[in-house]
RNA sequence: GGGCUGCUAGCGCAAUUGGUUAGCGCGUCGGACUUUUAAUCCGCAGGUUCCGGGUUCGAGUCCCGGGCGGCCCA
């Protein structure tokens, strides 16, 4: 097995105690238990009983036993469940002889449920004067230490269920992440957005500029892609009439990993008939701000040592605009291609001969201006070139009407006016395929199907994908991706082994 | 992929320039204790120093290779 020295006698010594247990009769892994309360509903119902006074309540509570302080013929245990924690107040002349020995055998980590009177000790610890206790399941394995927690990064990912057993701060940001997913649902529920479910393998990976995974469906013998974004099957569904739809979508990219990057993450991602980006962004900064309040009960955040304002409203300026503002340099995707290299000579950005100016433009400004965007801030009007899905720009047809917001200098969310003209969505394809002949793995595909829909009729439409990781990162004040992923994927380790 | 860096008992950590038998706290185990709060007090046990090789009289420490992380960069 994984354990060796004084961690494998202690896993033997438990699982002696079990069979033990089982010759006397009891099971120690009963069936289930009935209980009355959680704890931290009993923590707020009796949040006025005063200390050393008793309450006439009997419950059953059940939890993890997390601490012990043996008194010799007074036990107080701190046990936990799903809402909180309670001390669980064992007497031996209560409780009896017999099953006060039978509590003392009990090991940190196990689950236990227990019935007795409610009361607050005169230190003012709310208790339950236990009449009787349960084991309900043993634990095998020790806890980490009860003050400092689980601290090895590796192990608290890999063994994320010990992390949460043991760190405040996991299930805090957890808490946060569920938060933040639930109030993004409600809002747009509220604002009478369908949530929908779309397919998960695409035969061709489309809706955003990545590499995919690949698979392979035996039975049709047909290779399918793992999908890079929901975004053309949801507007496949505006054309079919649904006016406001949304997805929390799982999307997978096939990238290296980082703090930033986790292969698989998650995107909400929605689309609203009639409405353009300008509407959008409205949006979107509505969705955040009500995330935040409903996470953490503000919109002031700290980021990476710094502040951050997620109240509206943000800032918005054309990517053309902060360009001169951070690079000191005027481009347009109009400009000749041959100014627009010697610029990014100057700024050291190489360059592939297929790249036109609107493409340039792109990686002047990631190099030199989005990491300096620090409050939240509408990127507007990307060109043409490099966003094959969003619409031309109403002012200016080497433009489209898209926005990133970039928050802490990273990009959290991505939107556009949706493009809607079929013949034109069949031009930017054929682009998109020039450029993946060209060897670019992550240009996009032809999608017929897609152009078919759009040619029965796409309403004017806005469109918006926000990174919930990423603005989970945001509001929990965490600066790894991984720590708001319950699982991040992470090499694997050496197997480990089985018991006994 | 590159640079820097970490891995020591179940958990959290220490170990001077390469030098005795690798220490400390928590937890475990044994003992005392009926209002504790990381309970306290006394005592015992627990180690493949990530893996493999090398240098050396002597390696947790130095060198080479590998594994898994972290930070920064591409």
């Amino acid at each position: 097995m994984d354990l060796s020295g004084s961690a494998a006698e202690e896993y033997r010594a438990r699982l002696s105690k079990i069979a033990t247990l089982r010759e006397s009769g009891t099971d120690p892994y009963p069936v289930r238990f009935t209980r009355s309360d959680t704890c931290g509903a009993l923590q707020t119902r009796f949040l006025s009983l005063e200390a050393g006074a008793e309450s006439d309540s009997i419950v059953r509570v059940a939890g993890r036993m997390l601490l012990q302080r043996n008194q010799g013929k007074l036990i107080f245990a701190t046990v936990r469940d799903g809402e909180g924690s309670l001390q669980l107040f064992v007497s031996k002349a209560v409780i009896g002889d017999d099953a006060f020995e039978a509590f003392a055998d009990l090991d940190l980590g196990d689950w236990v449920g227990v019935e007795g009177l409610v009361m607050r000790t005169r230190k003012g610890e709310l208790s339950v004067k236990v009449t009787s206790a349960q084991l309900l399941s043993k634990s095998l394995r020790p806890m980490p230490d009860k003050w400092h927690g689980l601290g090895d990064i590796d192990t608290r990912y890999r063994q994320r269920y010990v992390d949460l057993i043991a760190n405040d701060e996991a299930r805090r940001v957890f808490e946060i992440r569920f938060a933040v997913i639930r109030a993004f649902r409600n809002h747009l529920i509220d604002l009478g957005y369908r949530e929908v479910e779309t397919p998960v393998l695409h035969p061709i990976a489309g809706g955003a500029t990545a590499r995919p995974f690949e698979t392979h469906h035996n039975a049709l013998d047909v290779d399918l892609y793992l999908r890079i974004a929901p975004e053309l099957y949801l507007k496949r569904l505006i054309v079919a009439g649904f006016e406001k739809v949304f997805e929390i979508a799982r999307v997978f990219r096939n990238e290296g990993l980082s703090t930033r990057h986790n292969t698989e993450f998650t995107m909400l991602e929605l689309y609203e008939a009639f409405i353009d980006y300008h509407d959008i962004a409205v949006l979107t900064e509505e969705l955040i701000a009500a995330a935040a309040h409903a996470a953490i009960g503000t919109t002031s955040v700290e980021w990476d040592g710094r502040p951050v304002d997620l109240a509206a409203p943000f800032r918005r300026a054309t990517m053309i605009e902060l360009v001169e503002e951070h690079a000191g340099v005027t481009m347009h995707p109009s400009m000749p291609i041959e100014e627009a290299r010697a610029i990014c000579k100057r700024f050291e950005i190489p360059w592939e001969s297929s790249w036109g100016a609107g493409k340039l433009l792109l990686e002047v400004y990631e190099k030199t201006t989005e990491h300096a965007l620090w409050d939240p801030t509408f990127v507007m009007d990307y060109p043409r070139e490099v966003s094959p899905l969003a619409r031309v720009h109403r002012d200016d047809s080497e433009l489209t009407e898209r926005f990133e917001l970039i928050i802490g200098g990273r990009e959290v969310a991505n939107a556009f006016s949706e493009l809607n003209d079929p013949v034109d969505q069949r031009r930017r394809f054929e682009a998109q395929m020039r450029l993946k002949q060209l060897g670019d793995a992550e240009a996009q595909g032809m999608d017929e199907d897609y152009i078919r829909a759009l040619e029965y009729g796409l309403p004017p439409c806005g469109g918006l994908g926000i990174g919930v990781d990423r603005i989970v990162m945001l509001i929990a004040g965490v600066t790894s991706i991984r720590e708001v992923l319950l699982f991040p994927h992470l090499r694997p380790e050496a197997a480990p082994v089985g018991g006994q």
